[in-house]
DNA sequence: TTGTAAGCGTTATCAT
DNA sequence: ATGATAACGCTTACAA
């Protein structure tokens, strides 16, 4: 347990004060830029390491984010993680990560414990019953920045990162019909959450563009899960004029939905199209390949951390841009492909 | 923005020492329950909150622990530090997590970082070309203590959570024969990682076991990804003798190589019968469901938080329980069911 | 049971 | 360009 270096042990080995080493190792300009060398160097031999917790007491900043999450296990989660890790490890940020589990009274305790740890700003993906961001009150009022991402709450103003999903759901749809269906079903996430009745729009606006009926009964919301997808394919097999076309918000769900289906000896693509949403790993492995929304999980988690770190350094409001919509790319695999084109 | 509340500010109001305010927060026993009590719900009224960096300064510890993975976006990684998350947040402790992105390289700059941060203590399973522990000597030094989990160095005295991999290979291996396999291919990964050399180890076991020929042209070492599986389909039809069982030490890697074998009409269990590892979610979608090994990440990251964190609490001393192996269990589904039993 | 006071390692302000 | 000094908010001997 060797003791730890601070900048006084420096200042007294090279005969100047500490706080000519703290200014030359932060770089400030009013120092001379050969003692700079000669401190960074000795810092260096030392094994000086800086005592964050001093500079943050001191300078009263963390350069620490907050990161909320419904679920930490799935997979587009963790590609947006691993993009949100790679950019706050660049700009020497910490993030501190936690789930909500889907439930607004986990979200609610993620908020206190983020709050109580000071994190500069905080990102967050809303669980699927948070309908109001009254919990997060706290942040605005003491001026800490918040981005949503994903799953955000559109009407309220609080920046978002997202994907035009009506758009998304739109294109998915249009595909569909584009390969010669006409009774599309659309398996649907909570609408509760924008993501979800985006989707949904998308597909009932494709349906109208399209002069298609928009039929209730071909319309499930659900929660996505395996079960969900499960459940559908029961549904469709039950139907007496069954969907020549499925368009299901989660890829996850569609697999688990398709699986079902084929076995009960429904082919597909020929008796049902079928496209998901994500590009979930499992997309391409799946017999036949699964039709898709490629959605940029990891460059939305940069984007996120590089605007919170932008607004924190100052370079760009926040509030200016209120939107950041990313692109999305309709990735057409075996699942969908009747024609060849 | 409002004022901070700080001890001094409910000393005051109270007419109490700082001491005592800080002493009653912390439930320390000399302090009069009713005195506390008075201090909890004034300090609740006026909405203070700890500041942990003045705390960590004076405390010098940080209540921070460090995690380094291999890769966020994976689906077993997930729920081990979905798992990591749950624990720490109960004891109020914060996770720094980074990833190596299968790199020794970034592996020992993640390491920097978290002895930076000063960490309390550090939860690694290493990348992919790691063959020593040096870069964390420092933390060694200082008496800063860590835990492998997964990704594992056997023979360095660092304690480790995993599973038995021998025995998990060998049970894999064991059920194909016991399904009247009698030529088993085996997908390795790096066996310069002991998860993989260990599933190796036991595949060879169980063969010799039951007194099967270990053939080499019937093991591939690879790094498990989806074009490894092709590639090892590709390698399975260009044989004169294909074999009759598969064992891939990762369901990723397992279903690439089914759907490919499958599409140019390999049966399954018929022709090959196929075994994975890591009950990822894609085992129970795929068509025929993947028989695998389960494998407990939640309970691993739980019991990795906790054990760090009953150490750090002098509650327990890691070195005397040198490595915690968890139990696992071999899921038997359709891509391996011959007989009904 | 409570109070006093020093100190954790930095950085910002004011001097020089 | 550099130095002296006072915070930042908390904890903990030591005293009372």
């Amino acid at each position: 347990m060797e003791k730890e270096v601070t900048i006084y042990d420096i200042a007294k080995l090279l005969q100047l004060s500490p706080a000519t080493v703290s200014r030359a190792l932060n770089d400030h300009p009013a120092i001379n830029s050969n003692t700079k060398d000669i401190i960074a160097s000795k810092a260096q031999e030392m094994g000086y390491r800086s005592n964050r917790f001093a500079s943050n007491l001191r300078r009263q900043r963390t350069s620490t984010i907050g990161v909320i999450v419904p679920r930490l296990d799935s997979a587009f989660m963790s590609t947006v993680l691993a993009g949100m890790e790679k950019v706050a490890n660049e700009a020497s940020y910490n993030l501190i990560i936690s789930q909500s589990l889907e439930s607004v009274r986990k979200e609610m305790a993620n908020a206190k414990t983020m709050f109580d740890s000071r994190v500069d700003g905080l990102l967050v993906s809303l669980a699927s019953d948070t309908d109001t961001l009254d919990h997060f009150d706290t942040f605005f009022r003491k001026g800490i920045p918040m981005i949503l991402f994903d799953r955000v709450m559109p009407q309220q103003n609080c920046t978002s990162i997202v994907i035009d999903n009506v758009k998304a759901g739109y294109d998915a749809t249009a595909h569909l019909i584009g390969q010669g269906c006409q009774r599309i079903m659309h398996v649907a996430g909570s609408i509760r959450r924008s993501v979800y009745a985006d989707r949904l729009k998308g597909y009932k606006l494709a349906l109208l563009d399209h002069n298609l009926p928009v039929d209730d009964s071909l319309l499930r919301i659900t929660n996505l899960t395996r079960q969900d997808g499960l459940d559908a394919a029961a549904a469709i097999r039950r139907m007496d004029t069954p969907p020549d076309g499925l368009f299901v918000a989660s890829d996850f769900c569609a697999v688990s939905c398709m699986g079902a289906l084929m076995q009960e000896g429904v082919s597909i693509p020929g008796d049902l199209a079928v496209v998901g949403f994500n590009d979930d790993p499992v997309a391409q492995v799946i017999q036949p390949s699964l039709t898709t929304i490629h959605y940029p999980g990891q460059e939305m988690g940069e984007i996120a951390v590089q605007s919170l770190i932008n607004h924190l350094n100052g370079r760009l409001r926040i509030s200016t841009t209120n939107t950041i919509l990313l692109n999305y790319e309709l990735i057409v695999r075996n699942s969908s492909r009747r024609t060849e084109s």
